[in-house]
DNA sequence: TTATAAGCGAGACGGTACGTCACGTCTTTAG
DNA sequence: CTAAAGACGTGACGTACCGTCTCGCTTATAA
């Protein structure tokens, strides 16, 4: 961790004096652009780092200086492109989980959404990914958790022992859809999924109640 | 295709006529074991085939004879270890559930359990996975229908349209579950397994009701 | 040498009344067929076992079963085909030399007539073409010295110590020739090559005075 | 075939512009001696490429960054050590001559040798050896050509027209004797095969006579 | 101004595994 | 009881990536 394949270097307290050429800015999106599109275009099992590097025109040491191996670009350009699917706030406890629920079906069924849950598969027998399965697991968790705190704010009734089980079981339905319908089939219509999704919710709301 | 690959040439009826020296059919387990060993030493990224022909003391064109590639091969000897889980019968419903989700979670946290989970996943993306995937799904789908089967023979009273979502529910569950947990970090002991899935279905359970 | 690779049962006072099924008579012919094609559209190197009984429609155990291994067929498949080049007889020393001499030089330039050559040539360092490379040897030498038998039955006058230099240097010209000009250019016309040949023929013959 | 296997850089004016890492110069070197004693050690048909590389501790890539296949890396490791064998000079044109034709005896005699004289028989079929097989020629016939000219600056009277065929048969005649005699069974001694070369070359002289 | 440090594109390098192909043997059934 | 069919063990082929390395630059700070 000695200073090599330092990305965060972040804080504006250290500005920065280091000699030498400083890192071009711009590579650092050209690649991550290239890889996502060797990711979408090759998918996961025949993503190349000579591919990623002939894609953004940038030698091979570019890529190894600023990502330990493949996996480790691999996983940053998923991330990179998986929006954030947290911002929820309809008012109501209801109207949230609908709409978190619909939020994560919707990103499970797109090609990058779905990459992001791969890596959380695979990261239980790879620990290169274990980091990133952990980032994406707590932000899942803390839009779950906002949902919630909101509902009380607003004295709704709840069972709390309820709540994790009910969240669960939500996440464990919409990935079990993904699962059973595949990349290839997707919903008939936007509404159709946000339908099913309404269903879901009402169902498992029952448990919620004291 | 045709006629290359063919593993189940079933039908007792051609008891095989074909001319020529038949395939050993000791080599194919001797493979199978081989492959699964492989597997569960060093795991699916590097798992070889020259490591299993090694292992089998088999050709490497024996095994490219019977399977297409390594993928094909890692699959089915994977498939042929995952043990059946979906053999259940305690006499009441709840006890079924609990039974199966038992097993699901105890299955899919041992390696060769959590590669077929694996595998159906990557099925979504890659097709030569499509037909293990939808076997597998096949039987965890036909285990849960038995049960309720025999629920409804023994009188049950049940919310037939709740069925199915709470199928999901379970499943997506145990999923989460595993997820979040790990290969890495089992549960304590079997009993505290068995705790967690009782509750988890004595919580969704009251879904059922009519 | 017992019995296995017989190949010239040939007498037919051994009717033949060896037990076991029969060898298929059609099958000799239309493997050594097989072969020489496969020779002439692939060459040598590229002359496969697997090739020659897919095109006659063979196991490949029935190539074994006649020769001993490919370098076997390969030989003999040529020999089969390369035609006789001894029969000269013009009348003259220098009409049979220069017969003797074309017929080498055109032969050399088909494709089974230079494969006879570097047959001869893996000979020296191929134990299993040195019977081929010898009978092929024995022919050349057989037939140069009946031309020279003939000449001294005419009563021309040799200079007998340079009989066997001379049809080495003849020889060893074409060879030459062939090797410098390559299959691929060959000569202008027939006459072409008699020409060539008569001249070389002239030239060494004044060695032969005494 | 644009700047791929470019061996001949050659041109000391271009004294290397191309960006990226140089090949290693000392690797050449070590992979031709490797590929050589492969060569001498298990013969031409029992040469193999990750013999070669594991005995030059060099990866296949490397070997196959150099050269295109197998046969290119077999021609020129040989072609590498083929010695010189056309520095002639004794003063006469007789001893020129039988030393020409005692050199090249002698080293068809030896594996690397008749090597090169396979490569150039093979040439004939196979494309890939036409080049090597252009530039043994031209040694040998440029060798032959410098004997006749010191000859004419020394004033030897010589029928020109019978230069080009007595050359042509004194080759031909030594590969005459060497295929007749073959590798296994070399001269009983040096000196032994200095008399076969003389005798055959006082033969031929007489030709030279105008 | 000059020296020193690091980033960068290019691509060679030692490895490892892939999937193919051919050899010559072995194990069946066919005749 | 041999012939024929074709699966088998072996092992090399040529390709594709991995992650490292060495070049000749370029671009910055430090002396």
């Amino acid at each position: 961790m000695s200073g090599i394949h330092e990305r965060h270097t972040g804080a504006a307290a250290t500005i920065r004096k280091r000699p030498g050429r400083p890192r071009d800015p711009i590579a650092e999106q050209r690649i991550l652009d290239a890889a996502i599109n060797e990711f979408l275009e090759r998918g996961a099992a025949r993503f190349t780092m000579d591919g990623v590097a002939r894609r953004a025109g940038v030698g091979k040491s570019t890529l190894y200086l600023r990502w330990a191996d493949r996996d480790a670009l691999l996983v940053e350009s998923v991330r990179a492109r998986s929006r954030s699917i947290e911002a929820v706030d309809t008012g109501s406890l209801r109207g949230d989980l609908i709409q978190l629920t619909t939020n994560l079906l919707r990103f499970l069924l797109e090609p990058v959404g779905y990459a992001t849950f791969r890596i959380t598969v695979d990261a239980v027998a790879n620990p290169a990914y274990e980091n990133v399965a952990k980032e994406l697991a707590q932000r899942h968790r803390h839009a779950a958790r906002r949902v919630f705190e909101r509902a009380r704010e607003r004295g709704d009734a709840i069972d709390e022992a309820a709540v994790d089980p009910v969240v669960e079981c939500l996440y464990g339905a919409v990935t079990m859809q993904v699962l059973n319908r595949g990349l290839g089939r997707p919903f008939a219509s936007d509404s159709d999924l946000a339908t099913r999704c309404t269903s879901t919710v009402d169902l498992v709301m029952r448990l919620l109640e004291p």
